[in-house]
DNA sequence: ATGCTATATTGACAGTGTCAATATAAAGAA
DNA sequence: TTCTTTATATTGACACTGTCAATATAGCAT
């Protein structure tokens, strides 16, 4: 209540008081076992031991293994949403504003496939907690927002096209990450088997 | 104590200590397990215990969890292929057909979400396992079957076409098993939701 | 019968997540 | 300053887990 310093960290404040702050190693540490090891490699011992702390020392930032997770899964949906951010810059034609948020949403979940599969592994995060679905929804919102920009009204409403969209391309790519999709099908013709898709998408199937 | 006789085990059906058919009572118990518990609550011992064999006797039969998982997830994408092929019919348009397969593999997904969930952790089971892939890639044939039947020549290909819907309903499917969209968006003016986005991935988006 | 092999049990080991008790460092109040 | 309180870190324990090695048992072929 001393009010005088009201500029920084009002809200989210991790402060530094025994190790510096604990918290942001923990998770960045996190993410590079993610990264290495996949989500098996992903444990509370296993993640204070690479930070240096001792084995229970992140139970004071996080309740739970499930915390942990449920922090980690909404810093990388932030991370995503940058990435969307920056890789999409607004496009003259709908078609294109497609394309790009796709092929976007492709190519981070290929580059980091671990950090994609455990954004939705509700399972392994706290499926309520507010951060992470305001982090997941700001996602998906920056399609909606494409989509409504410039779609066309039809039959189908604009809520319908939006999830068909985003079902399309987490499905494709969650597909492709799992290894459930044959190789030698990850291109056709010359072009992308993803630009593929999305061109059945927009032209329809029949 | 001692000096009585324990060794007439008064439990249940077979009581001999050469089990039998094992193998398939543990298969059993696991997807029990699975339905009731979760992923997490699916674990070798905790199996032989619902069983009420001794915690190291499934290594007789699954080199390990890994392996039991692979035969899991193989006889549960032979179940959903079973439940396609009762559900789906032969229907007279392709539009029908491709309904008819969506929900169904849609409805196999909200009955056992678990279950669904397992197919495709190719982390918990061995991606290259023959049997396994072979379970999948027959689920997959079926929809390519129905395509090819009566999909009308376009400019993208057959193979392209049906990866994109394989993404649609399996996206969407995952989407909702995880709960990764809102509440409220099941339906819209009265028909599914699944319904109208099939009717986008039919017809086209713009 | 005697082996042989498949199968089941037991016990151990290293690893995990979580909890309770304790220690220590920092911040605030006297 | 010194004292107190609070936030953070350590230690040790507990009940789990998956996996392995050694042992016991059953059934089958010879």
């Amino acid at each position: 209540m001393d009010g005088v310093n009201m500029s920084s960290n009002s809200t989210s404040n991790t402060s530094t008081y025994h190790h510096g702050n604990l918290r942001q190693e923990l998770i960045a540490a996190a993410l590079l076992l993610l990264d290495d090891e996949g989500i098996e490699g992903v444990g509370v011992r296993q993640i204070a031991r690479k930070v240096g702390v001792a084995h229970s020392a992140p139970a004071n930032h996080f309740k739970n293994k499930r915390a942990l997770f449920t922090a980690l899964a909404t810093e990388i949906f932030r991370d995503l949403l940058k990435s969307l951010k920056t890789r999409c810059q607004r496009r003259p034609t709908l078609r294109e504003s497609i394309h790009d948020f796709c092929e976007a949403m492709l190519a981070f979940g290929l580059q980091y496939p671990n950090r994609y599969m455990v954004m939705w592994r509700r399972d392994c995060s706290d499926s309520n907690d507010p951060e992470l679905n305001a982090a997941m929804e700001a996602v998906y919102q920056e399609l909606l927002a494409i989509l409504s920009a410039q779609v066309k009204q039809k039959e189908v409403d604009l809520e319908s096209q939006a999830i068909a969209l985003w079902s399309l391309i987490h499905g494709y790519t969650s597909l492709r990450l799992d290894g459930n999709l044959s190789s030698g099908q990850d291109s056709v013709a010359g072009i992308s088997r993803s630009s593929a898709i999305i061109e059945v998408m927009l032209d329809g199937l029949i």
